[in-house]
RNA sequence: GGCGCGUUGGUGAAGCGGCUUAACACACCGCCCUCUCAAGGCGGCAUUCACGGGUUCGAAUCCCGUACGCGUCACCA
């Protein structure tokens, strides 16, 4: 049987991680099968929750990792409305829930709210367990329709079985058995005529013929009460795939209350999609080879819902970071400058060969918003303090320095071909001639034309970068700068 | 409180009764490479699998109990 699956987030803000991961992990068992479908579909049924503009947040997390849905809202399909509020006009969830009552797996109820909330709370002070026997279930339906007739307000509620237990399992977490005592007639249709979550989305599953529910284990608790309703109408029970949560740390999971970073955030902060979808993937699950940078066809070959684990993993963004890093590392230079050069503009204005700023910066940045911080030396060169020449493992200090500077300006002035290459053979000769290390030569060359302690790429990158005049000028500048010194330091 | 689920290092995790004196990765710490910083290479980092019992010749792996954590018990999803 071809496999179905769903992503059924309600608009109600922004996509979090863990909605992320779900939805990655649907996409995923889905396209295990070559014939498989994903499909999005919108629960919109809380009309008091709606948040603006939140699907378009999630049509475009979605487009941007690339799960690619094959039925949806703005796609259509076979089985829509895709959207719970459009499904609610056509009646459908009230004529099915009116069909579960003739089965007897549902009944009317007139109960006034306030009455059972008042029970509830009694009993939370007591701290005594509550559980709301309703006694609308003894009405006839008959009865209950001419109450209803009369104008008397109603939910519909789903009827639990005295007695016995309920079995169902799951893909994740095995065999699980709860006792019907133990479960509550929850509201199937809400007195606005809506259908609850739990209910549209068991009606909706059926008749999307969805094979595979996925979803956070959250619904653990309720899932042995959507499995009363299937039997209750005879349907066939999906294979159910419960995936434990994504933690921000040991005790509280990823929310956007706690101010913890979405989707957008992490790419506005600087991480790749593909790199954040890499990342999510292995938060509660693990490959069965020891690999883990993996593309998106790559896990859908890789993925194996056996091995979701079942315990909540904490998000660690310095993990991700790591991982960032080497999907950044990864790229062929081209299509790495292509992306870096909007962040390189920002902290440079000089025309310099963005080319090659980026191959300097490409092992060194794991993030795209670090790279303008470690550029600010191309636009910017000024006086700068002396003793920064003063290295031990260089065996440098201000004398070695003005003594090589001036043997590379020489060099450097006598050559216009500033090509890497050209400017490694001639920078490399130069410690030989001298009778000095590499070191000695490099590192003050490089500070010289820097000024700063640390740079991405080394002194003849970095001239490469800057060009003949501008290595001139600054290399100028700094051998009278030390000169200076030199000086002062005589006249004491 | 009832019910359900979980517990391997700072983090993600492998492990499914003997191959484990517990893989791999992040982080951390060393060393190497090296013109700085990175990247890369190499090595170190849990005598121990929440705790207590039990089963077994043998347990992180099976069973029971305890503790702790999470979830759920909404006209929210």
């Amino acid at each position: 049987m071809t496999i179905r699956t769903r992503f059924a987030p309600s608009p109600t803000g922004y996509m979090h991680i863990g909605n992320l991961r779900t939805a990655l992990y649907a996409y995923l068992v889905a396209k295990k099968d070559p014939e498989g479908v994903f499909l999005l579909r919108i629960e919109d049924t809380d009309q008091g929750r709606l948040v603006e503009g939140a699907t378009d947040i999630i049509y475009d997390t979605m487009k941007s990792c690339g799960l690619k849905h094959d039925e949806g809202p703005d796609i259509g399909g076979d089985y829509g409305p895709y959207v719970q509020s459009e499904r609610v006009k056509s009646g459908l969830y009230l004529d099915y829930a009116k069909r579960l009552i003739k089965r007897g797996g549902a009944h009317y109820c007139f109960c006034d709210q306030k009455v059972i909330d008042a029970q509830r709370e009694e009993l939370a002070g007591k701290n005594e367990s509550f559980k709301y026997v309703d006694p609308c279930r003894m009405l006839s339906v008959d009865e209950a329709e001419k109450r209803i007739a009369g104008g008397e307000k109603f939910v519909i509620r789903q009827s639990i079985p005295e007695g016995g237990t309920t079995s169902f399992n799951d893909e994740v977490f095995g065999t699980i058995t709860v006792d019907n005592d133990t479960l509550d007639e929850q509201i199937l249709i809400k007195s606005d005529g809506y259908p609850t979550y739990n209910f549209a989305n068991v009606i909706d599953d059926h008749l999307m013929r969805i094979t595979d529910v996925v979803r956070g284990m959250e619904y653990l608790s309720s899932t042995p009460k959507y499995n009363l309703i299937y039997d209750a109408f005879g349907w066939d029970i999906p294979r159910y795939i419960h995936c434990p949560p994504v933690m921000k740390d040991e005790h509280n999971k990823l929310s956007k209350r706690n101010g913890d970073a979405s989707f957008q955030d992490l790419v506005a902060k600087g991480y790749l999609p593909e790199a954040i979808l890499n990342y999510i993937a292995l938060l509660g699950w693990a490959p069965s080879e020891d690999r883990e940078i993996y593309t998106l066809d790559e896990l859908v070959q890789a993925f194996d819902v056996k091995r979701i684990g079942t315990n909540g993993a904490i998000f660690d963004p310095e993990k991700l970071t790591w991982l960032n890093g080497m999907w950044l590392r990864g790229m062929d230079l081209d299509s790495y400058t292509a992306l870096v050069t909007p962040y390189i503009d920002q902290a440079v204005k000089g025309d310099f060969d963005r080319r090659k700023i980026a191959a300097i910066v490409q092992p060194r940045a794991n993030t795209l918003c670090e790279i303008p911080g470690m550029l600010g030396f191309l636009d910017t060169f000024g006086a700068y303090d002396t003793s920064l020449y003063v290295h031990k493992k260089m065996k440098t200090n201000q004398e070695v320095a003005l003594e090589s500077l001036k043997a590379a300006y020489t060099v450097l002035e006598n050559t216009d071909d500033y090509s890497e290459e050209n400017l490694h053979t001639l920078l490399l000769e130069l410690p030989k001639k001298l009778g000095k290390k590499n070191g000695q030569v490099l590192f003050p060359l490089r500070l010289a034309i820097t000024g700063m302690q640390t740079t991405p790429g080394g002194a003849i990158e970095i001239a490469s970068i800057l060009g003949k005049e501008e290595t001139l000028r600054r290399l100028a500048f700094s051998i009278s700068l030390l000169e200076e010194e030199n000086g002062t330091a005589h006249d004491n």
